[in-house]
DNA sequence: TCTCCCGACGTTAGCGCTAACATTCAGCGT
DNA sequence: ACGCTGAATGTTAGCGCTAACGTCGGGAGA
């Protein structure tokens, strides 16, 4: 790219940002702040021109235009692209001297023609604002542009046949090379399954078998971790807040919830069912604190136990004085809650390249059905304690 | 798809989760998950032998089949699919039933290799797992999906100059119709003024100015309003906890914080700068219960208010009574928080619809330049109230 | 010395599509 | 009847790349 000296380098150079903060003086900003614009307005003119300029003069250089240079065939320079062995090193240097010395990209839709291989994962998602499948997508961005492949996505507005199919047919028409489905949401496996992909699929949460593989954070383990932690502070009758039951992820926290309760010999018989939301946790906190039936509830997430702990709070039951809460996920903010969230911490960003790593073998070997597990870790904070 | 009558359709078929709640049961529950375990089982077998199956058939059918199929020649069916003019009804007609018989889907790198446009959007982005960037993302990729394009992502782990340029990069490799960038950040949008992208550039969030298109939410006119909210109510002495000032978004609320209070002919000394984490608000927050100089505090975000709520409860300040506190964002948990959160609401989702539209209009014609605002809501809860 | 082999290249033929040009034929005015 | 027009179609030539095969020369082995 155009980097003359004279270019707008020198400007962004000088690598902080420009911008120099005093606290307590209102002053300073104003004047930054302006300063900062005309800064920008100044390089982005000079980026407009050479936009212009460029848009109007020669396409990008070839393999063909390379190879002229190099002196050599184009064949030879797709064999340097590509590290084919057979070819001298005194040949590769030249090459690679032009390719760089022209800028030369290869094109990766001529490419892709004829490899019949588009470089791209697609990344079907739903509920992608939320903290866990974010930070999901984000680990096998990670992990897939490190790879050398690109990442497309489809977010599912609603979990249903239609818009699913809808999505698997987008990444069909791209002719994605797997599809990594942070879905975990049973309907969504199911309707994967009529579907006929054609790519490999890695399924972020569920239950491996044999023709998809699947990354997972052990769900189980982690409620046993929660449940465990409180049965050994003394708890008795300990409730859960689960997630809707369509979601794989609920169906396992649930179930390990009630494992460790008979485990213990403690009855699992007080068990609701929230919808993620902090609004649901909210609601069902009122009916609790009114019954007072238990003296801790894991909550199946986090958000929910925010809406918990506010409806404690308006209600005048203490936590964790009165009743115990655990949540699930450990968002970035649930050590700020009032009290501070125990909670179960899963490892997303892991997760999402775990998830990667199986695609990247399922793409070669053409294997499926392995699965991979990533161990949730209990974080212990204020919200919990023995009961009184 | 080969949807074969007796293919996996009618398991799927039944539309409702299988899963049978109830409430206080934990027997069901572990019943019911593993029966959905069995299904998912036997579908997905099913899936694996249609998926060795066909990938070892024969290969996608292409114009040249569908051609054969109508009786025309391959270029009358590229004329069906572009929607050209010159094709009579009839013609037209038999040209769809064979497209609908072939399962024929148009092969996407052949048609970029053509016609240079990849029919995909890069989205550059950081911070996508904040609930802000993460919802602006999904409006993009919404709009851009119903508008026909492929929406590829690439998130930044850093805001250096070297990450922005490698993901242009990857961009640029990909031959993206057009970028939408993600990153109110100032860095950011120098680093992309070195580059030259070759395509059209919108971002979220910053200034207009001639070369880039701009979708931005009005920040400052939020800053007024929450600031105005606190002054209406007679508070005398407001804070502001900015978030970095290298954030385009920061300096703005910060400057609509300073205006409306010299506006008021109030003194905008008692300024502080956060990270944007519940973290810093928390500490800040510390600070503040201790010298106690203001009666009300906006701060720049929902997290950093969460913090500060936090350590305000810790030390005894009561909200709204002895300090008012107004955040920025409206998240989904911010009406949980303890007490309930004013707060500035932005539409994410709506300025990700607008960016696209900017970005297919920049595609188009062409044009930079244009700037669309999005304007934001006071939502008015519990942590506001007059002073003492 | 001659063959054979193999490394280091070059040449050719598509991948599936669209743009541009070529062709056909009905309908029109003269 | 004649050409002329234009809608409806067919034919041709690539887009930039890689796989497959062709060629050439020099060293090893007989």
């Amino acid at each position: 790219m155009g980097s003359s000296p004279t270019g707008p380098t020198l400007l962004a150079k000088s690598g902080k940002s420009p911008v120099s903060w005093q606290q307590g003086t209102g002053d300073f900003l104003l004047a930054d702040s302006w300063d900062l614009g005309k800064r920008l307005f100044v390089v982005m003119r000079r980026v407009a021109q050479n936009n212009t300029m460029t848009k109007s003069n020669a396409r990008l250089p070839r393999l063909e235009d390379v190879a002229e240079r190099a002196g050599v065939s184009h064949q030879t320079v797709s064999r340097v692209i590509n590290n084919h062995p057979n070819v001298s090193k005194a040949t590769r240097e030249r090459v690679e001297a032009a390719i760089a010395e022209l800028g030369y990209r290869r094109n990766t839709a001529a490419r892709s023609l004829v490899t019949r291989r588009s470089q791209t994962i697609g990344v079907l998602g739903s509920e992608l604002s939320q903290y866990g499948p974010a930070n999901t997508l984000l680990g096998v961005e990670q992990a897939a542009r490190d790879a050398g492949y690109f990442v497309s996505i489809a977010a599912l507005r609603s979990v249903s046949r239609e818009a699913i199919f809808d999505a698997v047919r987008h990444f069909m028409d791209q002719s994605v090379d797997g599809i990594v489905v942070i879905v975990p949401h049973s309907e969504t496996l199911l309707a994967l399954a009529e579907l006929n992909p054609g790519a490999p699929v890695v399924v972020v949460g569920s239950l491996g078998n044999e023709s998809v593989s699947s990354a997972m954070v052990d769900q189980k383990r982690g409620a046993e971790l929660a449940v465990g932690h409180l049965v050994e502070q003394g708890h008795r009758r300990i409730g859960h807040i689960a997630g809707p039951q369509d979601w794989i992820d609920a169906v396992a926290r649930a179930e390990g919830w009630s494992d460790t309760l008979r485990a213990a010999g403690l009855d699992d018989d007080l068990l609701m069912e929230g919808d993620w939301s902090a609004g649901s946790g909210y609601e069902i906190g009122r009916k609790l604190a009114a019954e007072r039936a238990a003296t801790a509830i894991f909550v199946g997430n986090d958000q929910m136990a925010l809406g918990l702990l506010r409806a404690f709070n308006e209600a005048g039951v203490r936590v964790p004085d009165d009743v115990s809460v655990v949540g699930f996920d450990d968002q970035p903010e649930s050590g700020y809650f009032i009290p501070p969230l125990t909670t179960v911490r899963q490892d997303f960003e892991e997760l999402g390249r775990r998830c990667m790593d199986l695609m990247l073998t399922a793409m070669r070997d053409g294997e499926g059905g392995s699965v991979t597990v990533v161990e949730p870790e209990l974080v212990v904070r204020g919200s919990t304690s023995a009961p009184a």
